[in-house]
Formats: structure tokens, sequence, C-alpha cells
RNA sequence: GCGCCAGUAGCUCAGUAGGAUAGAGCAACGGCCUUCUAAGCCGUAGGCCGCAGGUUCGAGUCCUGCCUGGCGCGCCA
């Protein structure tokens, strides 16, 4: 990050001088290829035109003012095309070591969404039923994103939203009931529609448990209300306790039923009407979305008189608005992408700009077992449940995975595969490193080893290929989390996880720490293995990850 | 029929705001433990980046068309 700001500010001024403007295509990146430099610009190619030469002598020019930019840069070169590669000193570098120290747990955290209030709201299954596996994943990476926002310098809050006003929650009210009136020994058809899942039976099995067979006395409405809240409320638990043995956290739990009740929904309506964006027609009250790019318009109130969810989804995020969120992100489930269009209009309908609400999509989770796909629906009951694959595999493994690929494409898990083949899962490549350092460090103490103050003179000795490979890695790491905050993709955190932990594997195959046979050098690695463990610690924080000490 | 997402090594996937010779892990093959954790490291092999055009100094990345797979299109929830 200092590597890139640095060289950003000296090329601007350079540009400047030449009485140009920085041009915003222009671009500063690591090149591919380490022969190139540490850091390239093509801002010469984009503005020779404009500079009325060629980009090969624009790029020298700056080239020439990089150079004098101190003894931060060992060397910039024209090359190719014009490109401007510029390469930085090794005690450039080494100053990382007393940056990472100083911001330890802070390190890689910055100030680039300061003043932002986002809001991650995420998971929000409708409680008929345990979480699945395409729950866990948004769920992880909902949490992550929270994470990674809050890192970034963002005010984060994370909200679980339930849908408990529905007929959904009638529907589930009737279930139970049915198989209640069963395990009391009355022949009932289960209704139509209804839930089949075997949960269900443990349900009833544990309300008459509790209760007995009091309930069959009470009027079937009486009866299936306390059923219905009974159940929600008992698969509330169940959801609560899966999220928390998944590392999730939601800071707030709201429900739909209570903006339904507190008449905020009908106010939203009356917004929209009195703003002419929504109308009568047919006996319905519609929203005219239409307005704002959707393909049609949609309904609010049905001409039954029962309100859409949309219709409270729109009053939800008002709500939402109001409570002073600037961004709002919403983590769905990919089926449900059609709906995107119609919410972001209702958001510009609020009065919000359009990207004020964004929508991460998360794709299906191909459940396989032994190869063979398992087929998944709450409604018939067969799923593979959250809990079981947390309790089968655990929360790492099945967090890195959800983690370690873009949310926007599907997944293939194979469960039997990741068990396996648990010691070749991922996660552990790069928990195994914070392990090594740590049994590392545990050494050091044993042998009376101290690193002491990461002096300039301790940390000049950090200068070989591999030792600079690390310090460039770990340089690297708030400019890392900035990415994964702006394009809101965890996944960036993991990669670069896995090829820190790879760049510390080769390092400790190459060179000894403790027993290098040099007092001041085994200081400067402990002050490096140090930085690394912070870092991978910092990393796998906030993908939710433990970084264990031992393996 | 329309829309969204995907198509990159045998498999699972990265590829960051167009950049230089396209990457990693697994699987395969060959090496490395009297030394701080071999859950590791080094090496070899493996590619018309779905296909065809276009935009420009330059395309896996942007545009158009087509092919294949997944998902979605309701006064459902």
């Amino acid at each position: 990050m200092r590597a890139y700001t640095f060289l950003g500010d000296v090329l601007k001024t350079a540009v400047n001088r030449q009485g140009l403007d920085w041009p915003d295509k222009a671009g500063i990146e690591p090149p591919k290829d380490k022969a190139h430099g540490d850091l390239a610009s093509n801002a010469a190619m984009i503005l020779a035109q404009k500079a009325g030469m060629p980009p090969r002598e624009l790029a020298g020019r700056l080239v020439e003012e990089v150079m004098q930019a101190g003894p931060m840069v060992s060397k910039a070169e024209v090359a190719g095309p014009g490109f401007i590669n510029v390469f930085f000193s090794n005690a450039f570098w080494q100053q990382t070591i007393p940056e990472i120290q100083e911001k330890a747990e802070r390190y890689g955290c910055g100030q680039w969404g300061a003043g932002t209030r986002a809001q991650v709201e995420y998971v929000s299954a409708n409680p008929t039923g345990p979480l699945h596996i395409g729950h866990g994943r948004g769920a992880a990476v909902g949490d992550s994103l929270a994470r990674i926002l809050r890192a970034a310098g963002y005010e984060v809050s994370t909200e679980y939203y339930l849908n408990d006003a529905g007929r959904q929650m009638n529907l589930l009210g009737r279930s139970i009931w049915a198989r209640y009136q069963q395990v009391c020994g009355r022949q009932v058809p289960l209704p139509q529609d209804g839930y089949q899942g075997e949960y269900i039976l443990d349900l009833a099995r544990e309300l008459f448990a509790e209760q007995g067979d009091g309930l069959l006395s009470e009027q079937e409405d009486q009866a299936v209300t306390t059923c219905r809240e009974w159940g929600v409320e008992r698969i509330l638990t169940g959801i609560r306790a899966d999220l928390e043995a998944f590392r999730v956290e939601h800071q707030v739990w709201f429900s739909e039923q209570s903006l339904v009740r507190s008449g905020a929904v009908d106010k939203t309506m009356r917004g929209l009407q009195d703003s002419g964006l929504a109308y009568e027609q047919d006996g319905a009250l519609w929203f005219a979305s239409t307005r704002f790019g959707d393909d049609k318009d949609r309904v609010l109130r049905k001409s039954d008189g029962e309100l859409t969810y949309f219709a409270s989804d729109i009053a939800y995020h008002a709500d939402k608005f109001a409570r002073g969120i600037d961004l709002c992100i919403d983590v769905w489930g990919a089926d449900h992408h059609g709906y995107v269009p119609r919410m972001r209009a209702a958001v510009q309908a609020l009065g919000r700009r359009g990207e004020d609400l964004q929508i991460v999509l998360i794709q299906l989770v191909n459940l396989l077992r032994k190869g063979e796909q398992v087929t998944m629906s709450t409604r018939s009951g067969q799923f593979e449940t959250l809990a079981d694959v947390v309790s089968e595999v655990g929360a790492d493994a099945a967090r890195f995975i959800f983690l370690t690929r873009k949310s926007d494409s599907s997944l293939d898990m194979d469960l039997d595969l990741l068990k396996e083949q648990s010691m070749d899962n991922p996660v552990y490549y790069v928990q195994y490193a914070h392990a090594r350092i740590c049994s590392m460090l545990a050494k050091a103490g044993e042998r009376g080893v101290q690193a002491g103050p990461a002096d300039d003179e301790v940390i000049s000795r950090l200068d070989t290929e591999e030792d600079l490979d690390l310090l460039k890695m770990l340089e690297r790491f708030p400019e890392t989390i900035q990415g994964a905050a702006r394009t809101l993709s965890p996944h960036h955190v993991s990669f670069y996880l896995l090829e820190l932990a790879g760049s510390l594997h080769r390092y400790y195959n190459r060179h000894q720490v403790l027993n290098c046979g040099d007092e001041h050098l085994a200081r400067a690695r402990l002050h490096l293995m140090l930085s690394v463990g912070q870092v991978v610690q910092n990393g796998l924080h906030l993908l939710g990850v433990t970084a264990p000490r031992a393996m």
C-alpha cells in the first residue's frame, strides 16, 4: 500500500510538471513478471497523444523524475511500448516490519469507507426449518463481508430480516399441528403443500413432550396459532444456534411483522401513491417500477387486499435508510436475481441512488455425497443442514471453501471428498503456516532468543529473494482488503492468504530462522516471522477462520 | 420467447478498474526430513481462456452475434 500511494504521488507530480493531468484510465499495478519491477504504470502510453510525443519519450521524462524521488526507488526504467517500471529498494520493503508491529491487529485496516454507514443484511431465511448448506454460504459471505468492510473503515451493522408475517408461517403452524395430532394418535392428513420434513415431526414430538396432549382440546385456530408461535420460536432458536456454531453474528434481528403492525408498510405505500409512483388498477395497487428501468410494474397489494412481500421489503429498506444507513448490502440467493431490478427501482423511488443498494448474489451450492448430488428442498425435507455439515467438516473448512471462490459462481461441494481429503484442504495450508510460525516462536522462547527492537540495523538483514518476496506480500495486505471491500468479494482475502502461506512455506524450506548460525540474522528473521504470523492472523480473522497455534 | 450468471490445464477454481511470456491447488510423474512441524518444499508435464467477428498501441478482461450449462421470469412466497 505504501508503495502504491508513494509512487502515485510521485508520478502525478511528474505528470503535472509536464503540463498534463493524471488520466483516470491510468493505472499503477504490480506487473506479472518480476523482471518488470515492483510497480508499473501505463500513464505515458495513455498521455502520449495529448503530450504530442511518442509514449517512450514521455515515459523517459517521467522516469527521470521518479529517479529523483529519493532512496526508496532503486531503479526506474522505460520498457516495452512505454511502460514505466519502478523498483523499490530493500530498505523500503523492510520498513513494512515496524509498520506491522506498530499496528498489530489493525495492520491492513484503512479509512477508505470512513463516514459511510453500511449495513449487511444476510441469511434472512424464513423461520420454517433449519438452515441448509446454501444458507451457510450466504452466512459465510455476509459475515466475512461485514468484517472486511469494518477493516476498510466503514461503520458496519449486520442484520437478519425475519419474514415472520407471511402465509408460510401459517403453513408451518398447520404442518406442526397435523404432526402433533398424529403424535397424539389421531388419523389426520398433512396439509397440502405443507412441510413434509422429518424435523416437523421432531418438533411435534417435542411439543408433545413439553405440553402433553392439552392442545387437542383447543379450538383448531387457537391450536394452529400455538403451534405456529411455538414452532417459530423453536426453529429460530435452532437457527441462532447454527449460526453461532458457524461463528456468524447478526447484531439486529428485524421482524417483518413489526413493520406491518406499526403501520410502516401502509405508510410507505401511501408515500409512493402520493408521489405518483404507485397506482390502483384492476383492484390491486401497483408500483411503477418501469420508471426506474424494471421490465414491468409490480404488485404491492393484491386485489384480495393482502400485501405482497415486495411491499414490506420496500418498507423495510425505507426503514433502513431512515435509520441513517448510507449503503445497504443485501446478500441474496442467486435464484432471486430477477428481484434485483424492482428492488433497486424501489430504492430510487425512495429518493436514493440506485447504487445505495448493493446486492451480492450467492450462487447455488451443489452438495455431493460420493459424487452424487444431494437434492435440496425445504418443502420435501430432503436437505443437508448447515449444522450437519459444520459438525462433519468443521466451521473452518466450510467457511474457507465458501470464501475461496467468487460468490457469484456455483459451487460443487463433495462432503465425502472434503472429509477424506481434509488434510489437503486449502484452509489447512494457511493454518499450517500460522502454526509453524507459532512453533518457531515457542522454540525461540525456549532457547531464550529475543527478537528485540525492529530497528533498521536488524531488519536490513532481510535481504534474500525469499525475504523480499515475503516483505512484498505483507506490504500488499492493506490494498487486498481495500480491493475486497470495493468489489464486495471476500475471496480476494482467501487467495491472498494462500499466496502468503505459500511464500512462508517456501521460506521455511529454504532458510533457517533460529538455526541460521548468526544471532543477529536470527533476530531479523524472527521479526519477519512475527509479522507474517500477524498478517495471517489478521487475514483469517476477516474470514472468520481460526488461526491455531499448533496443529 | 425474454433476462441474469457461468464457460480458463484431466478435476476444482483465481485472474484485482483493458497491460508485457495466462496462474494456483488437486490428480500424474521425479526428487527433498541426523537441523526451527514433510498437513511442507523443489522440479517435470499439462492451455485455439466456449466459437466467430469488432473496438485499440494492447483483449481471458470491453461491444455484437452464436453455442453449451445453471437459475429466474405470476395479483407465488
